[in-house]
DNA sequence: CCGCGACTTTGACGCAGATCAAACCGGCCG
DNA sequence: CGGCCGGTTTGATCTGCGTCAAAGTCGCGG
């Protein structure tokens, strides 16, 4: 599998510049320090100081998954917590009869295993190809133990993911499909921008079925309702992913 | 309305013994100081010790609102934080048109405020009678700041909120009218359990339209499953709640 | 005791989105 | 180049739940 080029300006390796054409690659470069992490102003490390970070540091292996490759299922033992450095995750329970709920989609800079507990709640797989720095549970927990500011930083990404849930909640319960896909879009976009790409293209690197089951819909009114934004003009369909022609209107589209 | 007698041996004041015939009332006993708190054992301050009870325990006043009061409403400067001693909170977030999500009940032992963020995420008001100890949140920070074991009972209870709200999202996107309003009596019951309350008959103070809210339902739709589920004696309507009758077959129609 | 208001139940009907089905598209491998 | 495969689009039809409407229940205040 090749890696190396980009088919823009886009430095092409893994981390927070999302790229516009969807197509971002991991690099497989192995070890690569902190301080030149890509994604550590946006991660939970930021509130460490150097030296904090480099026992950190040490603690960290790097990690990377293939797209379609499984991290864990739900119910598994957790013996890792991980923070994405790039590519996509999707995070997700399932129930009978092949349904399935995705709780949320994890970009660079996340954190998976913000609990800290014994168990997965949820099954993560990657969607393209991911990089993680990967901590052993344990020795995390007692890093964590050690640095209370840390905790503090943990509990705020945690109440932070709290919000967007109940947020995620209002979309399930009381909005239309056409409102549900806008605000996902809205949504994602603002993410991206945040990691600082330009999104104006919002690479789409998850399929139909993944946004259906995020949104409580089904593939097809999924693509119903992007084809008529299309028709409309407030979005352009570009191969892997969506330009914003009207952000406005989106927006307006997405809210109640 | 009568309060005194319960229609079985369970205690009937206020605190964690939520009563079978859905008519708990909170005490106006005002000031009264932790140890006797009937809460504790399931709440944040479960994790203190006595002399940093005492000293949270000067920082609390109690506060008591009656039914349909508003403690705050979403947006608001958020300067306190509490713990419900007794009540039924709802917790919700409004869209236009009058559309509302309930985000979720919140029962004695129950925090409200965990995000410790300067606005409040969501809208919250008294469904019955409540009582609560409030902190003053500023105060209540710099307190936590200083134990950072009661920092980790935090985090872990925004974890568990989290997975809570986790597991509404499936609920919410993936799961019928009929597993809906299942689930939720089962999941209320378990909670009921958890604080002491003998569970055969589960009080229901919050109106068929709050469920609605929860569940992402109309009220129509929440009354005719109870209706349907009470036709199939899994539940037998009485006033204030409803008597379980079947809770296996509950449980079964409730997952999916 | 009556009447009012808040809530609930029940019925008839309509529609947003699910389901079923088929064609389409682009990438990949032989 | 051609056929396959995973994913997407689009159309036709069906249905669970929403909407609209009316009657029923209960507690409360006059």
């Amino acid at each position: 599998m090749e890696n190396s080029s980009a088919d823009d300006g886009t430095p092409s390796g893994c981390g927070a510049t999302a790229e516009p054409a969807a197509t971002a690659r991991c690099g497989r470069s192995g070890a690569q320090s902190c301080d030149r992490c890509r994604v550590r102003a946006v991660s939970v490390c930021a509130c460490l100081d150097q030296d904090d970070l480099e026992a950190l540091d040490a603690l960290s292996e790097r990690a990377s998954f293939e797209a379609k490759q499984t991290l864990f299922i739900q119910g598994d033992e957790a013996d890792a917590v991980y923070n994405v450095t790039c590519g996509t995750l999707r995070l997700y329970k399932l129930l009978t009869e092949g349904r399935r709920q995705i709780v949320g989609f994890l970009l660079p800079g996340d954190f998976v295993g913000l609990s800290l507990s014994e168990r997965y709640g949820y099954s993560a797989d990657a969607i393209d190809d991911v990089a993680a720095c990967r901590f052993d549970r344990e020795a995390f927990i007692a890093f964590v133990e050690r640095k209370p500011h840390l905790l503090r930083r943990l509990h705020e990404a945690a109440t932070h993911e709290l919000t967007i849930a109940q947020d995620h909640m209002v979309l399930l319960g009381r909005r239309s499909a056409e409102e549900k896909v806008a605000a996902f879009l809205v949504t994602l976009r603002r993410r991206l921008t945040r990691l600082g790409a330009s999104a104006v293209t919002i690479p789409l690197p998850m399929t139909r079925l993944d946004m259906a089951d995020h949104l409580g819909l089904t593939l097809e009114t999924v693509s119903r309702v992007i084809s008529k934004l299309a028709r409309q003009k407030v979005v352009l369909m570009v191969p892997g992913g969506l330009r914003i022609m009207d952000p406005a209107r989106l927006e307006r589209l997405g809210e109640g």
